[in-house]
Parts: C-alpha cells; structure tokens; sequence
DNA sequence: GTTCTTGCAAACCCTTTGCACGTCT
DNA sequence: AGACGTGCAAAGGGTTTGCAAGAAC
C-alpha cells in the first residue's frame, strides 16, 4: 500500500475532466483520488471505503461509487469484474494493457502482458466494422501452489 | 429462437451427470433442459424464467437458478458476465470456443472464433506454473451501424 | 443564491436461502 | 419411508437512489 503514483499529475488529470464536464471539485473527490494513488492491488468500492475510514477520511460510500465512477470515465482507473465478485477497480497507469491470470481454486490473480492479444483484438474488431476501445482477457486456472490455494482467497 | 439443438443428446448427457453426482432427475430439471435447447441466443436466469413462463411450464425461479448451475457445472452451458449485467448462458454446444466483441454503445454482441488466443491463454498459464481451465476474452468497441446503436440495448 | 454534491437510509437488482410441502428412488 | 428437490417469500450482497443538509461556484 505504497506507491504513490504521481498524485499530482492524477490529481491535475481529474481536475481537468471535471472542469470539462462541468463537474465541481470537491474535497471528498480530491480526498478519494489522493488514497487511490497509495494503493498498490486491486481494490474494490468497499475496500476503499474501509481503507479510507482507517486513515480518518469520512467519505460515504455514495461518494466512494460515484467517484469511482467518475475516474473510471475519464480512464484514470479501469473496472474489472472478476467471476462473480464485485466490481474491482485499479490505476490504468499502474500497468497498461495487462490482462489476469485467476486461480478457481484460491482466488489468486497474477497479472500478465501479453502484447499479441492486442493486436488480435484490434483485427477482430475491424473485420465486424467495430472500432476497439478494450479488451478484458481472464484466464481461468489452478494455481500449483497447495499452501496459497488452501489458505487464501484473494492473494 | 428456433434451434432444436439435440435436446435428446443434451438430456442424455445432463441424465449421466445427475446420476454420476447422485443428484435426481426430476421433471423440472428436464423441463428446463427442453426449453434451452431451443434458445438460440444467449440468456439470463430470468428471460428463461420468463420464457418458460409464457410456454406454460411451471418452474421457480429457484429451481432455475439451481439448474442452470448444475447445467454449468456439468459444461453443458456455458456461464458469462458482461459488464455489470446479470450472469449469461448458452449452450456449450452451440459455438465452442469462441470469445464476444460487445459494442458499448447499443450492447450488441458478436460471437467470434480467433484459435490463437487458446494457445495463448495455455502458455501464459504455464508460464506462471498454473494449469489453464478456460479462458473469457471481451473486446469492446463501438459498432458501425447507427440504427442499432441508437434503437438497441442487446440486439 | 443557486445548483451540485454529500450522507444517510431505504430501495434496488440479481441471486441465494430457510422452511414446509411435494416428488423421486 | 426417506432423502432430496421444489416453490415461495424473505434475506443477502453489492450498488444505486431520494431527499434533506451542506459545499462549490
């Protein structure tokens, strides 16, 4: 939980969205994207709720989802959804176009670049007369490790 | 919604894995076996719910959910979430192999085959010592056809 | 001062569950 | 007969929403 990917540049990228959209800038939005650049995993909305409520922040979870939100639209985060789980959102700058390796068994999630899939998704795309924003690639697997598959759920 | 895909080799096959996991074979589970293989497209818990409804038969929507489950289990459907949509099935049969380009304008979804991405998805496995299961790529794009993007939710 | 955002709790959707009744073996 | 499956309605988890109070512009 320490990265501390440029806040500033973050921070000055959601203000300019907001000020095109004519969105305000709000502490509680300023506050949100602050405790987003300290995580290092994964997280999902609740998660961040608890994590920002630990560092003394009061936040509602109304404010939590709609600012996710918000910094899903202007691609600052990217939202997954993983199997069954709730929804699970990440930096886009933290690892671009990387897609995840999930073990059924523990939950487990490495993530992996792959840059063929790309370029795969892009001629699919073209030959429907699509136009590609993104793919999303989940790759289902059990893991080798006995210990981790037993014990944890999302490590 | 007009397929008639084997119903009686469906049957069969679901029958063997009732009576391999000791489960029963009951009306209702072969009621519902009989109405999806005449489903053409993909569909939720509730269209078949739904479905089934307005074809007279009788069934809950518990006893959906179960089946479908069991259904998925025995990979005689396929089971996937788009976006943050309700889960979505169809027949394992029906298109193997094959991955979804979903427009995020209209939500029309096109079914693709491209075999590379199996391989891919088998080495990346391996790479990390995991044993590849399946895998579940979705490419989003916007599709070129106004009338659909502007009148359609899921056509 | 007006409009947008927040916070809370209630509503919401999809799915699962508890329990009494019915059905399969 | 006994165990399992069904149907109903209620509960559950994650997310959204309505409304009154508060902050941004």
């Amino acid at each position: 939980m320490a990265n501390n990917a440029d806040v500033e540049q973050l921070a000055h990228q959601f203000a300019e969205f907001l000020k095109k959209k004519k969105y305000r800038n709000t502490q509680e939005r300023n506050k949100v994207i602050e405790r987003i650049a300290e995580l290092d995993e994964h997280f999902n909305a609740d998660e961040l709720y608890l994590y920002m409520n630990a560092k003394g922040d009061k936040v509602s979870r109304a404010t939590i989802y709609s600012t996710l939100d918000l910094l899903t639209q202007c691609h600052i985060l990217m939202k997954h959804r993983f199997q069954g789980e709730s929804a699970h959102f990440e930096l886009a700058s933290r690892m671009p176009n990387h897609d995840h390796l999930i073990c059924v068994e523990c939950g487990r999630i490495v993530e992996f670049r792959e840059k063929s899939i790309d370029a795969i998704s892009v001629s699919v795309s073209k030959e429907f007369g699509f136009k590609r924003i993104r793919h999303s690639l989940q790759v289902f697997a059990v893991c080798h490790d006995p210990t981790s598959c037993e014990h944890n759920t999302q490590d």
